[in-house]
DNA sequence: TTTGTATTTCGCAAAAATACGAAATACCGT
DNA sequence: ACGGTATTTCGTATTTTTGCGAAATACAAA
């Protein structure tokens, strides 16, 4: 069923990047992500720093994987976070795009 | 007064912008005040795209101008629109710097 | 001074986002 | 089977966003 929108697929994806990103708790998720690609990082590591309670981070964490920014790894009772690739790999080339248009 | 918040000015002021782009009317505006830099961007050159009411648009307008990424050359009754080139610039920064580090 | 034009502001309603604590889930070790 | 642990989901309250039409604004032209 093709998309029944006035808006391009495009601005469409790159509103909804942008919505995940639109909450500084979620800016600093994705930092944290970048920044620790090596390391296991699970929701208590960030849950630590963040003043925000478990289960909101919960939250945020399902948003920014709903938007399709990062996965997570289960491996009860962890689960371990990480930057989607691909997905990170698109959204820079469309803000990059856009921005240097 | 400094900003009593958990976040760096940097989180805070990423999530403005992307929240300022969290609405594909939004990146439609920005898209078109970036394609015509040259032309006079009037509300209602946009407002005739769009399948939105004015005031909606309008709306949509005075939060892209609060995020600082617009402003408003007012020749009565006709508002000029074009992008704010310092914050455009400032936002491209950080994004790039945000999604390639 | 009246009329017309482009745009915004106001007042409201509906929907979505944000946040929390309590309860649920799902596995491990004992 | 029974706790213990990490995390999510649920229920709920509050705030913010989105959208519209009607009214207001501000100037130009007649």
């Amino acid at each position: 069923m093709p998309k029944d929108s006035f808006y391009t697929e495009l601005h469409e994806k790159m509103a909804r990047y942008s919505k995940a990103l639109s909450h500084p708790a979620r800016i600093y998720i994705m930092d944290f992500l970048i920044r620790n690609t090596s390391k296991c990082c699970y929701s208590g590591d960030m849950a630590e720093e963040l003043p925000i309670a478990r289960s909101t981070l919960s939250q945020h964490l399902k948003e920014l994987k709903n938007a399709g920014l990062i996965q997570g790894e289960i491996n009860p009772p962890y689960i371990r976070y990480c930057i989607n690739r691909d997905s990170w790999e698109e959204a820079k080339r469309m803000f990059s795009e856009f921005l240097n248009q």
